[in-house]
DNA sequence: ATATATTCTACTTATTTGATAGAATTTATA
DNA sequence: TATAAATTCTATCAAATAAGTAGAATATAT
């Protein structure tokens, strides 16, 4: 819910691309979102440095970067953390196994680092401009 | 915890192949697994149709497919269920969006299928039997 | 000053996860 | 046929996480 709620509100951010501050309250209606709840994850991307924001009266978000420059990989991580299947083969939040002797050795983390590539690269292509763009229709002869 | 625990369950099974039953407790001792928690996941596993057992004296679980034909996607969706990160787009775990007017439309919708099949396809080609493989070494020249 | 907005901290409620416990059932075999 | 050894089933537990709410504190434009 997060990471949809998230990934929602900066949909609508980024039609504001540098128009200016956007109400909390304002996406809350407009994207369907429990207001409270919605302060928190933009607080929370402010924090990861996706949003900014200007309090007090006429104040409210915005998008620090290009629509282009944010992808899903981004906003995954921030409220789902790992996209590894296990910490071991985590990229930004590796652990490791307590119980594995030789990680070099070891045909889980192998496998896993695959799957791992597999949902990181779709991920990391797919940006919140991504969103925008209608989707082609093709043309019958 | 429990998808990690059932392939290294199925890895040992699939060491076996063909060979007669498996007891619970060599798996649990051998893959370091807590043997009571190992027996609800082999039962998981039951049901899915993935190994099949023996009850009683000299009894035990076997695979009872091909190692190459068990996935770490058929493995996944027992224990995670979809693959997909939003029920709407899931193939096996569908569930409609109540706020979604229209699914053709909507461009979540058409971003994160495409997150599926990144996962879907990588996973679905992982089978228990890339795990026996041993990684092949280059050798230099 | 005041209205309006974000920020921060704490809380609640429900669900999921990882694991344990024990009785019931099935089966081989002595 | 009794018994030992295995799976099967159902219930329970504690801790963590998720989804959402509440309210006071802070900042800012007018």
């Amino acid at each position: 819910m997060k990471c949809k709620y998230a990934i929602k509100a900066l949909i609508n951010l980024a039609g504001n691309y540098q128009k200016g501050y956007v109400h909390t309250a304002d996406i809350a209606t407009e994207e369907n979102i429990p207001k409270k709840f919605l302060e928190q994850i933009l607080l929370d991307m402010k924090h990861a440095k996706i949003v900014n924001s200007k309090q007090g009266s006429k104040g409210g978000y915005y998008l620090l970067k290009n629509p282009k420059e944010v992808s899903v990989a981004d906003v995954y991580r921030v409220f789902d953390g790992a996209i590894a299947l296990l910490p071991c083969v985590s990229l930004n939040f590796y652990e490791k196994c307590d119980d594995c002797k030789d990680e070099k050795a070891c045909s889980l983390r192998r496998e896993f680092i695959k799957i791992r590539e597999g949902s990181r690269l779709v991920m990391s292509k797919i940006s919140i401009q991504s969103f925008l763009k209608p989707n082609k229709k093709l043309v019958k002869k």
